[in-house]
RNA sequence: GCCCUGGUAGUGUAGUGGUCUAUCAUGCGAGCCUGUCGAGCUCGCGACCCGGAUUCAAAUUCCGGCCGGGGCGCCA
């Protein structure tokens, strides 16, 4: 057995008693004729302490292996109050199970700070910081939060191809690759098949989905391998619905990253959960707001990023951090959206903090509206035809959305690169790890 | 796609034409030290991205390449 306990888990009960520890050498202070070894494990750090006299041959090996390498500890537990975790273990006997190579190729504990680069290019190293671990245990504690919420909800989790024969529902560059004989694409989103699916009595389904994009952008807030919680529902009177499963979802998501109150502790970060309804804001009244602030914005166009950050000043200012802005000019939306009137839609972005984190609406199910809108769009309805198929027998009123995963934890943790959001990005150079 | 910006020991940096035989910190190695927790002290190790050009002289200037960082557009 490697390991009886975990760091944090050892309580007063198991003083003076033997117990197994197993982990990372994280720093080996060697005073002379004792020594203070500290050994991380996923919940945190436990301290061994070593007496040359009582031990030699240990003292020896355990102060002459590297950092980062990796051991199994048995000994005692003693209460200490001179150690931070109230307790400290007495090595009796030691399985060195790997050696780190020195030097680190980037420290752990070091007190300089890498680039973010170089953390990349030893990402499994980065991950063994704290800091980072708790951005991905939180992380987790989202997606539990989706799954959870979306199933009381009697929504079905789905899975849909990556790999798809339709080059573009507009909006982005795709990805290219060979399938044989055929040309292919990596799916920019689930976006068709999720609302195909709403033409089989799923009625309610969702998908935590990868988004592949081409774009070359070079920002702290893209990746071109992103993920997302992308859902669908069937037999909705309009999108207000979706808002509504939208909003508590993020509403589930914050509470339950609000429990992880170790890892906010270890980010030194503080969370309120937010409280429901979101505003609703319509994208008139938005235009309005920026043209009073003197944007230079004019109706019709999309938002851009600084009037992203100055409507979310504004909204600041009245107390708002979440709001959906709704009834966005028809133009602007991709050509699944429903119309609403001549110039509108019925779609809707989620923002918080005058950052885009969701967008949706009440899609088109009337095939010959559909086939008009893609038209409009310069789109070609030959390139859609399996997709239009689902139209054709038999296609209920729906809507969904797509939540970007990584620009919600930007926004939940106050995390200025997205790339710290995923464990291994993907970005317009980086392809390794 | 457009624009700005950078590349010096394992890591993070100083250095803008001439004792640069390249700074400092961290790290690594050796030694001393029985209560460390950013341990301390002594000694040592280790670097100018690649190619070409200018020059008496290039880490430093110019050109090309490779590899980064960031802003905008677009989006999540």
């Amino acid at each position: 057995m490697y390991r009886s306990h975990y760091s944090k888990d050892v309580t007063k009960k198991d003083y003076n008693k033997s117990i197994t520890v197993a982990g990372w050498i994280e720093d080996i202070r060697n005073i002379g004729s004792i020594a203070f070894i500290i050994l991380r494990d996923k919940r945190g750090t436990l301290q061994l302490t070593v007496l040359k006299k009582k031990n030699p041959e240990l003292f020896e090996k355990l102060t002459n292996l590297s950092r980062e390498s990796v051991i199994s500890v048995k000994g005692v537990c003693k209460e200490n109050e001179k150690v931070r975790n109230g307790y400290e273990i007495l090595p009796e006997m030691l399985e060195i199970l790997s050696v780190a190579k020195a030097p680190l190729p980037l420290g752990v504990i070091d007190k300089v700070e890498a680039d973010f680069d170089t953390r990349l290019d030893n990402r499994f190293i980065d991950l063994r910081k704290q800091k980072n671990q708790a951005i991905f245990n939180i992380r987790n504690a989202v997606i539990v939060a989706v799954h959870k919420y979306l199933q009381s909800q009697d929504f079905v989790e789905v899975h849909t191809p990556k790999i798809t024969a339709s080059s573009s529902e507009g909006g982005t560059d795709v990805f290219k690759l060979k399938y044989f004989e055929k040309e292919a694409f990596l799916a920019q989103s689930p976006q068709l098949y999720k609302q195909s699916l709403m033409a089989t009595g799923l009625d309610r389904v969702y998908e935590i989905a990868w988004y592949f994009r081409a774009e070359e952008h070079n920002t702290r807030r893209h990746l071109n391998e992103s993920t997302a919680v992308d859902l669908e529902m069937a037999f909705i009177n309009d999108e207000e619905e979706v808002m509504n499963i939208l909003e508590n979802l993020v509403y589930n998501m914050w509470k339950k990253a609000s429990d992880c109150k170790n890892e906010f502790k270890i980010l030194s970060q503080k969370i309120s959960v937010p409280e429901l309804p979101f505003a609703r804001i319509v994208y008139d009244e938005v235009v309005d707001k920026l043209q009073q602030r003197k944007s230079g914005i004019e109706w019709g166009q999309d938002l851009g990023t600084d009037n992203e950050r100055l409507l979310g000043d504004i909204m600041n200012k009245e107390g708002i951090e979440f709001y959906f802005i709704t009834k966005y000019p028809l133009e602007s939306k991709p050509f699944y959206t429903m119309p609403k009137g001549g110039k509108y839609s019925r779609g809707f972005d989620l923002a918080c903090k005058g950052v885009e984190i969701a967008s949706g609406s009440q899609r088109i199910h009337d095939v010959k509206l559909l086939e008009e809108r893609i038209k409009a769009c310069d789109l070609n309805p030959k390139d859609f035809e399996s997709y239009l198929k689902a139209f054709k027998y038999g296609m209920p009123p729906h809507g969904g959305f797509g939540f970007g995963i990584e620009r919600f934890l930007m926004e939940l943790l106050d995390i200025k690169n997205i790339r710290e959001c995923i464990l291994f990005p993907r970005d317009r150079t980086r392809l390794t790890p």
